[in-house]
DNA sequence: GTCTATATAATGATAGAC
DNA sequence: GTCTATCATTATATAGAC
């Protein structure tokens, strides 16, 4: 009795909450999993990151493979460049992909992508991820002949161009304000759209 | 080539000769390492795979790491490559990357790469290799305006490529004689060597 | 709902027998 | 030169106190 109306302010970290400690795990679990991988990235690290116990991570996910999945779920970032059409879709994709900012909060799914790919543990549903979702929509969207190898190879220059830029830490790919390399990306990217 | 000849017949496992020990984990470390990446890698898979024990690796390589550098040195298959010019350098490149077959012995530096780069412990010498040596070796061999920029574009879509090909598996990288696929590869390649 | 403490397994590395 | 046995560390996962 008297649990809930008590007088006394909040303590200083969050207590009896379980849906504001599940979000604070699965964003701790967003951004380490993007800068690690999912092999190298510890649940305890993860825990401490969300100011919660490790024994929640099991409690509300049930295993480290479970709260990658949840972390990872639904994100496209590619969307709303799709939306503005073919024409200049090659830029838009090469100055989104050249511009994206380092440090910022969000989960990257290019990012995790590439960190995660050689994992044993969740690399296989990652492949399957990227052929049935990203390959397959992108060739919707494509149409023409040999949609899906376009599409496939539009994939890998995405996927290498930010494997070298942000994780590799590439000098060509990191030079502020680099217009000519933009340029050389978007003409890649768009020969692959106008067929 | 054969072992120095002894007087009574060799044992069922080798004994008592350092260098084919050394040679064999040497060997089984660039499976290993190109299969699962340095992280995942253990080194008692090494050992069993090359028939050797597990504290040999310690004793020969002195660690881990140290394995691991001394089985990726001096890999460059694109060398052979860049010889024959820069006429028709897109295609051959796409043609060589699409039929490199999954299953041979060789160590490929490209696969070692994508599946470590990842590492916290190996990602920054590779990374540091990948630009001290490869893209800048590529640069000197394109010669012209943004060389390194070019070059860095050349290196993303080959390493984007094995990356959805061979880790991911994705399926368009992936069916034989896919000439279309080849052609798409090969001319965003070639735009990026003629300028 | 949250925590401490621990179970269980696997890792890289090493000492010392043969 | 090779091996067994073991070290110290770390990992995920869980049982049970509060």
């Amino acid at each position: 009795m008297t649990k809930k109306e008590t007088p006394k302010p909040p303590p200083p970290s969050r207590t009896r909450d379980s849906d504001a400690t599940r979000q604070a795990i699965l964003q701790a679990a967003q951004q380490v999993f993007m800068a690690k991988g999912f092999d190298a990235a510890g649940v305890r690290e993860i825990a401490t990151q969300a100011g919660a116990n490790v024994a929640l991570i099991n409690r509300y996910f049930g295993s480290k493979e479970q709260l990658f999945f949840a972390a990872i779920s639904d994100q496209d970032h590619l969307a709303p460049l799709l939306a503005e059409g073919k024409d200049g879709f090659g830029l838009r994709l090469a100055s989104y992909m050249a511009n994206k900012h380092l440090s910022d909060g969000d989960l990257d799914p290019t990012q995790v992508f590439v960190r995660s790919i050689g994992s044993v543990t969740v690399g296989p549903a990652l492949s399957e991820a990227t052929q049935t979702q990203h390959i397959a929509s992108l060739a919707d969207w494509l149409g023409g002949e040999n949609a899906e190898e376009r599409a496939a190879m539009i994939m890998a220059e995405l996927l290498g161009f930010d494997m070298l830029r942000r994780i590799a830490g590439i000098d060509a790919f990191n030079r502020p304000d680099n217009q000519a390399l933009i340029t050389y990306f978007a003409r890649a990217v768009q020969s692959h759209v106008d067929g």
